[in-house]
RNA sequence: GGGCGAUUAGCUCAGUUGGCUAGAGCGCCACGUUUACACCGUGGACGUCGGGGGUUCGAGUCCCUCAUCGCCCA
C-alpha cells in the first residue's frame, strides 16, 4: 500500500465524525483495480462465477434504474468473490441500434439542419462512433463510481469484432441450417424517416374520425333470385381500398351469432344493475340482426363459397369474396374488406387465405405508387382519402358517414403517423429455437426468480412468431448477405443449363479459394435466376471481393472486403472466379443491419470469444446468473437462451433474476424525457456510494416495485422541493424558501443556463446515509479504545453474558444473510444488518462496553470481541457498502491485525478479498438470548418511568427488581450497564425485593420492576400513565378469556395454541392486579 | 379483451407454513448536547390491514367478488 494511505497509527480521534464518502470513494476504488481484484483468472483453480452484465445502451448516461441493477450483480460479485470463488463479471456496453441512430440523427437535424441522406452512411455511422465514444467513457466512469467490480480488462461492446465475429458466425449457421428467409411483414413504417420502427418506439392516440360505408357491386352474371347485388363494408381508412384483394363474410354467421348472445346472457347473469340495461340492449340489437341480417349474410357466405366475385369500384380489379371468421356478423354490415398490404388483421387473413394475394399501394415515403389507377398516383395517403370518398360518393358507392373514435398509431421517433407497410424483412424461424428455450425453462435448467415470471416468458415463446431480424439502419451489423444473380442467359441456352454450370464453376470457386464451410448460397423466392449468398467469415468476404464486377457494384467502404494481394493468372483461383463471372453478377451487400437484440442474444457467449474455443470460454460458459429486470424477458433473455442452446449446446446461465423497477412518486416510471429520473451520480455526490447501494438492497423486495417520490435541491439553500409533474417539467424552479431560481435538465435559454443546477435527488437515500454513519462512528469509537489490544486465544470461559449475546446473534445473522443473498432476497439481508448493526452492536454492545473498558481486567476480552464482531460486520456489509467497509477495514488492521477469538490470525490486506464469515451454530444461545433480553426489558422499564414521571436525565434513580433467584443471579452483574445506559441503581434484586415507599412499578414478564421516585413523585401523570394501562390490559384479557371460553376453540385448536393463550391470560391477569394494587397505593 | 402484480401508520415499505395486543425507517410530539454518532440518544402518539362475502376455533395471511392503480400481451 503507498504510504501516503497508511493512516495515522493509533491516533484515532482526528477522524472525522461523519464518514467521508468521496474521500473513500476516491482512494479505494483504483486501488482495488490495480490490485487486479476484480480479474478472473482463466488458470485459477478457484469454482468459477460468472455474471454478464447487461449491456447498457451507449444512447445516453446511466439512470437510478442501472444503478439498482448494477448494484445488485455488484453485491452478488463481492459476496461470491469472498466466498472463494473465481469471479467474472463480464462488463460492456450496447449499441442500441435504433434508439441511438436517432439520438444522433436529431442532434445532427437541429444543431447542422442535415439529414443522414445528406451526410451518407460512412459519415454517420462515423459520428454515431464518436457519441458512442463519449457516452461509453461516461457510463463506464458511473459504473466505477457506484463501486461495480467489474473485470475492465475484458471490457467489450456489441459491435466490436469480437462481437461482430460471433454475429457473423452465427447468422451463417442459421442461414446454412436454413433458419434464415426473407419475407413480406408489414411493419411499422415512419414514412418521414423512411424505416421502420419497432412495436415499443409506437404510441398510440384516440382521435375523433370517421367510418365510411361502401359498396362493392357484385359480379355474377346468373344470381339466384333474391341475391344481394352489391356488398356493404364499412371502414376508417377509405383510401386503403385501392388495395383491397377481398371481402370477407363469416364462414357460419348463425353460430355466431349464437355463440356472442350466449356469451352476453352469461354476463347479464353476473353483471351489476346499473350493467344490465345496456347489455340488455345489446342482446335485443342481436337478436333484430337476426331477422334483418342473418338471411344476407347467410346468402353472401353461399355465394363466397359458389366463388362470386365482386368488383372494386375506381379500379379495373375483381375481388373474390371469402370466408373468414375475421368478419363479424354482430357488427356494422357483417362483412370487411381485406387490404393485407395495410392492415395486420387482414394481412393475417391473407397468411390464411393465400390465394387472395396482398397489395401494397404505398412508396416509402408515403405516398400511392403505381399499383392504384393512375390518378391517384404520387398522392398522400391523405389526399388520397379525400379523392377516393369523393369518387366513391360521385360513383353512388358511398352509403353512409359515421363519426367514431379511432386509435391512431404514431411513431415516437418522428412524431408523425404511422402506416402499416409490407415491406421484405428476413427472418428467424422461430419454431425449433423457441421451443428449445421452452424447454430450458420447463426442465429446470434455468431458473426464472421469482417464478412468476416464467409464464410471460413460456406464453411469448410458445406463440413461436418468427422473429424479424433486419432494420433499416446504418448503425449496427450489417447483413452479411449479397445478392447474386445468373447473367449471360440467351434463349439458345436454356436457364436450367446456366445454372447447373454456374453450380459447378461456384463449387469451383469455393473450393479453390478454400471456403466450402465458410460460405453459403440459397436461391431466393424472386425469381429463378437469383441467390443469396452468406458469407461466414472474413476469409469468405475476401474471396467474394473478387467477384465485384465494377467498383460502384460494392457495398460502402467499412463493410467492402478486402481482396488481399492479386491473384496471379496462371492460379487456379483466378481460372474459378473467372468462370463465376462470366455466368452472374454480384450485387452489393444488404443494406440493413442486424435487430439490436440479435447481437444481446449472443452476449454471454460472444463476450466470452465464441466461435473461438477460448480459456474464458470454457472456464465461464455457462455462466451462473442474470440480473435483469422484467420488460426485457422476451425480447434478450429468451433470445440469450436459445441461441446459447443453438450455438454451444447449453443454456447461458442457469438462473435469471428479476429485480423490481423503481418508480417515481406517482408511480410512473422515471425517465429523462419526464424529467423525473434521478441521477445516480448526484445521488452519489449527495449521500454517497454507498448509502445509494444500501438504500437499493434495502428497497429490494421479491414482490414490489419501489415508488421513490423525488425531490430537487435548491443548489442556494439546500431545500427539498417536492416535485410534482407540473415543476418536472420546466426549465426553471424558484426556490421555496430561499426565493433564488435554479435551472433544470430542460434550461435552454442562456439565461436559464447559467443558472446553477438543481440536482433532482430523493430523500430515500438519506436511511442508507445515516447508516453509514452510524456505522462509521461505532467503527471510530472502536478504534479509539483498542489502544493496547492484544489479542490471546479466548475459551469460552472468558466472555461475559453480553459478549455471548452478541456472539449468539452475530451467528445467526450471518446465517441469515448468507442464505438470503443466495436466494437474491437482498432486502431481507439489508434489514438484518441494518437490526443487527445498529440495535444490538450499536445500542447495546457498544454502550455496554463503555463500562467495561473502564475496568483495567475487563478491557483485553471487551476489545478482542468488539474487533472481532467489527471484522465479522465489515465483511457481511462488504457486498453493499464495500467503500465504507474497506475505509474502515484498513483502519482497524492498523491497530488490530490479528482478528479472531479462539485462534487471532493476521487478516487479509483487503476486505475485497477476505474471506466470507461463517456462521459458528455452536454460538448460537437461544437460553442466553432471553437472559438478555430481561436484562433490556428491565433497562427498558426504568427507562420508560424516568420518561413517563418527567425526570431529568442527570438525576440518578434507584430501583429493585422483585423476580426469582435465577433472573437475579443474572441480573446482578449488569448494575455498571444500569448506571451507565439508564442512570439508575438497582438497590435490590431477588424473591425479598421489596416496593419503595414510594415508587412506579412495571409488571413484566415473571417479575416486576419498582422505581423508586420518592425525590420526584407526579402523582397525576402516575394515575393517567395507569389508568390507560389497565383499560389497555383489560381489553386484552378480555379477548383472550373470550377465546378460552369459547369451546370450539379449545376443543379443535392444537394444545400448544391454547397453552399458550392460558399463559397469556395469566400473566396479564397479573399485570392487572399489579397495576389495580398500584392505582389504588395512589 | 387476456395475463401478472399491487392496495397495511401522514409518506415509503416489511409481515415466512393461518396463532398478531400488526412492525421498521422517515415525518410528528416531548425530553436531552453524558468525550462514537444531532446523519444522534431516550420515551411517546399514530392503523376498520382497499370494500363486501366465504372457509376456519382463529384471517393482514387462504377462497370468491367488487373497486382503484401499475405493467405485459392482443
Amino acid at each position: 500500500m503507498p504510504s501516503d494511505l497508511q493512516p495515522p497509527t493509533s491516533d484515532f480521534t482526528t477522524l472525522p465524525s461523519h464518514y467521508d464518502h468521496a474521500a473513500a470513494q476516491q482512494k479505494w476504488y483504483p486501488i482495488w483495480e490495480e490490485r487486479g481484484y476484480f480479474h478472473a483468472d482463466t488458470k485459477s483453480e478457484k469454482p468459477p462465477f460468472t455474471i454478464v452484465i447487461p449491456p447498457p445502451n451507449v444512447t445516453g448516461a446511466l439512470h437510478l434504474g442501472h444503478a439498482l441493477n448494477n448494484t445488485l450483480q455488484d453485491i452478488l460479485c463481492r459476496m461470491k468473490r469472498m466466498q472463494g470463488y473465481n469471479v467474472l463479471w463480464m462488463p460492456g456496453t450496447d449499441h442500441a441500434g435504433i434508439a441511438t441512430q436517432a439520438v444522433v440523427e436529431r442532434r445532427l437535424l437541429e444543431e447542422e439542419k442535415l439529414s443522414r441522406h445528406d451526410l451518407g452512411r460512412e459519415e454517420l455511422v462515423k459520428r454515431i462512433w464518436a457519441w458512442k465514444e463519449q457516452y461509453e467513457k461516461r457510463i463506464l466512469g458511473q459504473l466505477k463510481q457506484l463501486g461495480a467490480s467489474c473485470d475492465w480488462r475484458r471490457l467489450r461492446f456489441t459491435l466490436d469484432e469480437q462481437c461482430a465475429g460471433a454475429v457473423r458466425e452465427t447468422f451463417f449457421k442459421l442461414f446454412k441450417d436454413d433458419k434464415i428467409y426473407r419475407g413480406k411483414r408489414l411493419v411499422n413504417w415512419d414514412t418521414f424517416l423512411q424505416t421502420a420502427v419497432s412495436d415499443d418506439e409506437v404510441f398510440h392516440e384516440t382521435k375523433k374520425g370517421h367510418f365510411w360505408h361502401f359498396k362493392y357491386p357484385v359480379v355474377e352474371l346468373d344470381l339466384e333470385p333474391g341475391e344481394p347485388t352489391h356488398v356493404t363494408i364499412a371502414t376508417t381508412r377509405p383510401e386503403t381500398m385501392l388495395g383491397d384483394t377481398a371481402v370477407a363474410v363469416h364462414p357460419d354467421p348463425e353460430r355466431q351469432l349464437d355463440k356472442v348472445e350466449s356469451e352476453l346472457k352469461e354476463k347479464l347473469g353476473a353483471a351489476l344493475e346499473k350493467e344490465k340495461a345496456d347489455i340488455q340492449s345489446q342482446i335485443e340489437a342481436l337478436s333484430d340482426r337476426r331477422k334483418t341480417i342473418l338471411p344476407g349474410l347467410i346468402q353472401l357466405r353461399d355465394m363466397a363459397i359458389r366463388g362470386v366475385k365482386l368488383e372494386l369500384p375506381l379500379t379495373a380489379r375483381t375481388i373474390p369474396l371469402i370466408t373468414d371468421t375475421w368478419a363479424k356478423p354482430e357488427l356494422g354490415s357483417g362483412c370487411v374488406k381485406i387490404t393485407p398490404g395495410h392492415d395486420q388483421n387482414d394481412y393475417e387473413v391473407w397468411q390464411r387465405n393465400l390465394e387472395i394475394g396482398e397489395i401494397s399501394i404505398m412508396n416509402p415515403d408515403g405516398t400511392l405508387n403505381d399499383r392504384v389507377p393512375e390518378k391517384y398516383r404520387g398522392l398522400t395517403m391523405k389526399k388520397a382519402r379525400a379523392a377516393v370518398v369523393e369518387d366513391m360518393e360521385v360513383a353512388e358507392l358511398l352509403v353512409k358517414i359515421e363519426d367514431r373514435e379511432i386509435d391512431l398509431a404514431y411513431s415516437d421517433r418522428s412524431k408523425t403517423p404511422i402506416e402499416p407497410f409490407l415491406a421484405d424483412q428476413w427472418f428467424v424461424k422461430m419454431d425449433e429455437l423457441a421451443q428449445s428455450a421452452m424447454d430450458a425453462v420447463s426442465e429446470d435448467r434455468v431458473k426464472i426468480i421469482p417464478d412468476r415470471y416464467a409464464k410471460g416468458y413460456q406464453d411469448w415463446l410458445s406463440e413461436k412468431r418468427d422473429w424479424p431480424i433486419g432494420r433499416q439502419l446504418w448503425w449496427g451489423h450489417r447483413i452479411p448477405v449479397w445478392k447474386l444473380t445468373l447473367q449471360n442467359l440467351s434463349p439458345s441456352k436454356d436457364i436450367e443449363q446456366t445454372r447447373k454450370e454456374f453450380l459447378v464453376a461456384w463449387d469451383e470457386f469455393s473450393e479453390s479459394f478454400n471456403i466450402e464451410n465458410e460460405i453459403s448460397l440459397s436461391p431466393t423466392a424472386d425469381d429463378s435466376i437469383s441467390y443469396y449468398l452468406c458469407a461466414g467469415t472474413d476469409k469468405a468476404k475476401a474471396a467474394l471481393s473478387y467477384l465485384y464486377g465494377t467498383a460502384e457494384n460494392a457495398g460502402s467502404k467499412d463493410e467492402k472486403p478486402n481482396p488481399g494481394p492479386p491473384i496471379p493468372t496462371n492460379d487456379p483461383k483466378h481460372t474459378a472466379f473467372r468462370k463465376v463471372m462470366q455466368l452472374a453478377i454480384l450485387g452489393k451487400q444488404e443494406d440493413d443491419v442486424l435487430d439490436t437484440w440479435f447481437s444481446s442474444a449472443l452476449w454471454p457467449h460472444s463476450t466470452l470469444g465464441w466461435p473461438e474455443e477460448t480459456e474464458e470460454l470454457k472456464k465461464f460458459y455457462p455462466t451462473s446468473t442474470l440480473i435483469t429486470s422484467r420488460d426485457i424477458i422476451t425480447l434478450w433473455v429468451a433470445r440469450m437462451v436459445l441461441m446459447g442452446e443453438y450455438n454451444l449446446g447449453e443454456v447461458p446461465f442457469s438462473e435469471v433474476f428479476i429485480h423490481p423497477k423503481i418508480l417515481d412518486g406517482y408511480g410512473e416510471t422515471m425517465s429523462k424525457s419526464k424529467g423525473n429520473g434521478v441521477d445516480p451520480l448526484d445521488v452519489i455526490e449527495k449521500f454517497g456510494a454507498d448509502a445509494l447501494r444500501f438504500g437499493i438492497a434495502y428497497l429490494t423486495t421479491e414482490t414490489q416495485d419501489v415508488r421513490m417520490p423525488v425531490e430537487f435541491e435548491c443548489p442556494h439553500c439546500q431545500k427539498q422541493i417536492k416535485q410534482t409533474k407540473k415543476n418536472r417539467v420546466l426549465p426553471r424552479i424558484e426556490c421555496e424558501k430561499c426565493k433564488k431560481p435554479f435551472s433544470t435538465q430542460w434550461a435552454r435559454t442562456d439565461e436559464d443556463l447559467a443558472l446553477p443546477r438543481g440536482a433532482v435527488v430523493s430523500e430515500r437515500f438519506e436511511l442508507g446515509r445515516n447508516f453509514c454513519n452510524k456505522l462509521w462512528n461505532a467503527s471510530r469509537f472502536a478504534l479509539m479504545n483498542l489502544e493496547g489490544y492484544e489479542p490471546t486465544p479466548l475459551a469460552a470461559s472468558d466472555l461475559l453474558l453480553e459478549d455471548c449475546w452478541l456472539l449468539s446473534r452475530l451467528a445467526t445473522v450471518t446465517a441469515e444473510v448468507t442464505s438470503a443473498l443466495a436466494e437474491y432476497r437482498y432486502a431481507d439481508a439489508a434489514r438484518e444488518l441494518y437490526r443487527f448493526a445498529w440495535d444490538d452492536f450499536c445500542s447495546f454492545y457498544v454502550e455496554m462496553v463503555k463500562a467495561r473498558f473502564a475496568v483495567p481486567e475487563q478491557r483485553a476480552v471487551a476489545q478482542q470481541v468488539m474487533a472481532h464482531t467489527l471484522d465479522s460486520l465489515l465483511r457481511l456489509l462488504h457486498p453493499m457498502i464495500p467503500f465504507l467497509t474497506e475505509e474502515v477495514w484498513q483502519l482497524l488492521g492498523s491497530v488490530a491485525s490479528k482478528r479472531g477469538l479462539a485462534s487471532p490470525e493476521t487478516t487479509a490486506e483487503s476486505v475485497c478479498i477476505a474471506p466470507w464469515p461463517e456462521s459458528r451454530a455452536a454460538d448460537i444461545d437461544l437460553e442466553i438470548e432471553s437472559q438478555f433480553a430481561t436484562f433490556q426489558a428491565v433497562l427498558g422499564a426504568v427507562r420508560e418511568t424516568r420518561m413517563g414521571q418527567n425526570i431529568p436525565p442527570k438525576e440518578s434513580l434507584k430501583f429493585s427488581v422483585h423476580c426469582d433467584a435465577k433472573t437475579a443471579e443474572l441480573l446482578k452483574p449488569m448494575q455498571p450497564y444500569f448506571e451507565s445506559m439508564a442512570r439508575a441503581t438497582p438497590t435490590a434484586i431477588g424473591p425479598d425485593a421489596t416496593a419503595p415507599e414510594q415508587c412506579i412499578s412495571k409488571p413484566l414478564t415473571g417479575m416486576e420492576v419498582h422505581v423508586d421516585i420518592s425525590d420526584f413523585f407526579d402523582a397525576e401523570a402516575e394515575k393517567n400513565r395507569l389508568a390507560a394501562e389497565k383499560q389497555n390490559l383489560a381489553k386484552f384479557t378480555k379477548s383472550i378469556a373470550g377465546k378460552l371460553s369459547n369451546e370450539n376453540f379449545t376443543s379443535r385448536a392444537p394444545a400448544e395454541v391454547v397453552q399458550a393463550e392460558r399463559e397469556k391470560l395469566a400473566e396479564a391477569e397479573e399485570q392487572l392486579a399489579a397495576i389495580e394494587a398500584a392505582l389504588a397505593k395512589l
